[in-house]
DNA sequence: TTGTGTGAAAGCTTTCACAGCA
DNA sequence: TGCTGTGAAAGCTTTCACACAA
């Protein structure tokens, strides 16, 4: 009984969410968790057995929010000092995770930024250093830093996530709209803009024709 | 026969892809896409063969790009007059879109922004207008414009989703770390960092947690 | 009565294996 | 020999329906 994937994702949706929540302690129902995410309550019900936490995570009124949140982070190994991330690229938008504040009270940390450009690295300001990116072999292993923001500009998106492989990161969130392919045991997380409107759009263009279909068959009979 | 979702947005990206390439004529096989992708090469051959596209498309060479990301954007609906975007915020995050080159040659069009500070449209400077929030309800319609780029600060998501809808936006690519909840026939694309960070870590935990219960079951033998 | 927990059924998606074509 | 195309099988995920607990 492995956990499935979309189920795992789910959860570690579900478990920042019930951080959010303004009271910890008042029981969250899976009925309620269905209105907050759009996801069926029996999916919900289904994803948190596959957790496989005992009785203390739920009553009969719904669930412990803070109990089921670190459960889930406890069985998905999502244990602090093991996500430390570093922004690449600090352009625009690189620049934009810098004051970020969403980091703080999740499992990730922001501990780095690095910039080819070391003037860029000198003016900008943050919680965290900011490094010239020549630095990143030495200070990714130093810091233990396993997640990267990659925010450089297209032509040496590919360049830099191979680099960032050879230096230990084990994560890439791909902010460029460059299609990556990185060493096995790399995972890709890919967040183009223009990825997420093509998602959009198909998914739109889906429900269309299935409507279009609908429509067709029911004017048949 | 209606087109599954997850093969819609592997081809939306595949067209993508396509069009990226240098030599639109020189054709490409499944074994290629495969390399560029990591999708198996008989996963992308269904899904081209999902398409209903005809015989042109293919030769026994392979694909030829552009006909093939035509038939995809056929057959997906991607026709450009449809697709007019927005940005809506123009923080730091938001306003590195204006400066975004990678619409060029894409099915979208990004063609205004706005913000709840005039101060900052007036400051800001695009290749399209920017106007301040309160005109979103007229200039929306005029413009025919169906997406919105959502980068407005958190405590605001939920209410100007909600407009945003109210207006005649049919997606949202929501870059806020707020999960939102919006009226049937609006899409919602979350790319919040948290949530592209925890897949990462989600995945890699299935990794482990699988690669470990495989080497305890061989060890057991 | 209102909620969770969970085998079993249904529904999708991916994978396989091989036919067919240039 | 290289490739695509595609029914059929396998594998996952979601949905259902009802048992069970407070």
């Amino acid at each position: 009984m492995g956990i499935p994937k979309p189920t795992a994702e789910r959860l570690a949706r579900l478990a920042q969410l019930l951080e959010q929540r303004s009271d910890p302690e008042a029981p969250v129902s899976s009925a309620e968790i269905e209105y907050l995410t759009g996801w069926p309550s029996h999916t919900i019900r289904k994803d948190v057995s596959a957790l496989g936490a005992g009785p203390e995570i739920s009553t009969s009124t719904g669930y412990h929010p803070q109990r089921l949140s670190q459960a889930i982070r406890s069985v998905l190994g999502f244990t602090v000092e093991d996500h430390n991330c570093c922004v690449v690229g600090l352009g625009r938008l690189g620049s934009a995770f810098l004051e970020y504040t969403g980091f703080n009270g999740s499992p990730f940390t922001l501990c780095a930024g690095f910039d080819s450009n070391v003037n860029r690295v000198e003016i900008l300001k943050a919680d965290f250093p900011l490094y010239p990116a020549f630095k990143m072999k030495e200070i990714i292993p130093r810091l233990g830093i396993r997640y990267a923001i990659l925010c450089v500009p297209p032509d040496q998106a590919r360049q830099t996530a191979l680099r960032l492989a050879e230096f230990g990161i084990v994560g890439i969130v791909n902010f460029t709209p460059v299609m990556l392919s990185v060493p096995p045991g790399v995972e890709i997380e890919q967040v183009s803009i223009l990825d997420a409107l093509g998602a959009l759009a198909a998914r739109r263009a889906i429900h269309e024709r299935n409507d279009a279909r609908e429509a067709s068959i029911r004017s048949e009979k």
